[in-house]
DNA sequence: CTGGATAGTCCACTCTAGTGGAATATCTGG
DNA sequence: CCAGATATTCCACTAGAGTGGACTATCCAG
């Protein structure tokens, strides 16, 4: 079997990702977390408990952590004063920000060699990809067995 | 912004993983144990805890759960009579050799409409992608202020 | 043959992160 | 205004997974 790139990438996600939380102390769950506020902008603390699969009452921790890590911030939301909305905290972000900015520099240095026809391969290769392996993720947890 | 096509992968990539652990009933360490076994083959136990990072006693727990489960067989070394080695369990294997060909269906399912050009520059772009996520990798790993 | 090193295991302990139930504050439909 | 629903938190408890230390069996250098 020559090389095997989607076993070494998939590897080579996982392990970034491990390091990157390691990096900035925080857990699966609290990357997990961090990942989904950066990503969706500020919202209410219980629209994690979906993104992490953990019951409402274990985001009180997790979001505890996260803000005494200084990565978040809790700010009352002014139009319903029941929920409490997480902001990524614009002080810290730099820490991670220069991780990505880092990986995204390096990425960059090599994209830039391939011209405008080379991308759209590339780019349409990727998202056959993270097509498959969505469906691939719908498929395994549908037919979940449960955690026996 | 448009589409992040890293972003995308990368969280796709992390929650299949994720999703296979689970299907498998496995934890992360014992997924991770359990991939480095797959792919080198017959290893003693003890050769786990550096790529697991966790102490020598620790793996008396995750083999037997491995065990346990069915993935792995404990066997003792002719060579180094203290030593028992690691084998993937064939009767059990299956169970992933399933999840890992649907995958690999799936993929092929588009691969194979890509010519050989094409497809080289794609393996560029992994090859490359690859490098820059384990540099990332060993670079925040280096600078890793150890877990506070 | 002997003394020290190595592989694996067992044990008691600790630490973490989750759960379910209850409390509090707030919102919303009638 | 009131009753029920919702968002978050607090609390006591539990389950899991790792640690360090000690023990056994085995290997190997001298």
């Amino acid at each position: 079997m020559a090389r095997d790139y989607g076993w070494e990438l998939s590897t080579a996600v996982v392990l970034f990702h491990e390091a990157v939380a390691r990096r900035l102390g925080l857990n699966a769950a609290e990357h997990k977390a961090l990942g989904v506020i950066l990503r969706g902008g500020p919202m209410p603390i219980g629209a994690l408990a979906p993104e992490l699969g953990v019951g409402a009452t274990a985001l009180t921790g997790i979001v505890d952590r996260l803000e005494k890590a200084g990565y978040v911030l809790r700010q009352p939301d002014p139009a319903d004063r029941r929920r409490t909305l997480l902001v990524a905290d614009p002080t810290k972000t730099p820490d991670l920000g220069g991780i990505f900015a880092d990986l995204g520099r390096a990425m960059g240095e090599f994209q830039s060699r391939y011209d405008e026809q080379e991308m759209a391969v590339i780019t349409d290769y990727l998202d056959n990809t993270i097509r498959v392996l969505r469906a691939q993720v719908a498929k395994l947890t549908q037919t979940d067995p449960g955690r026996a």
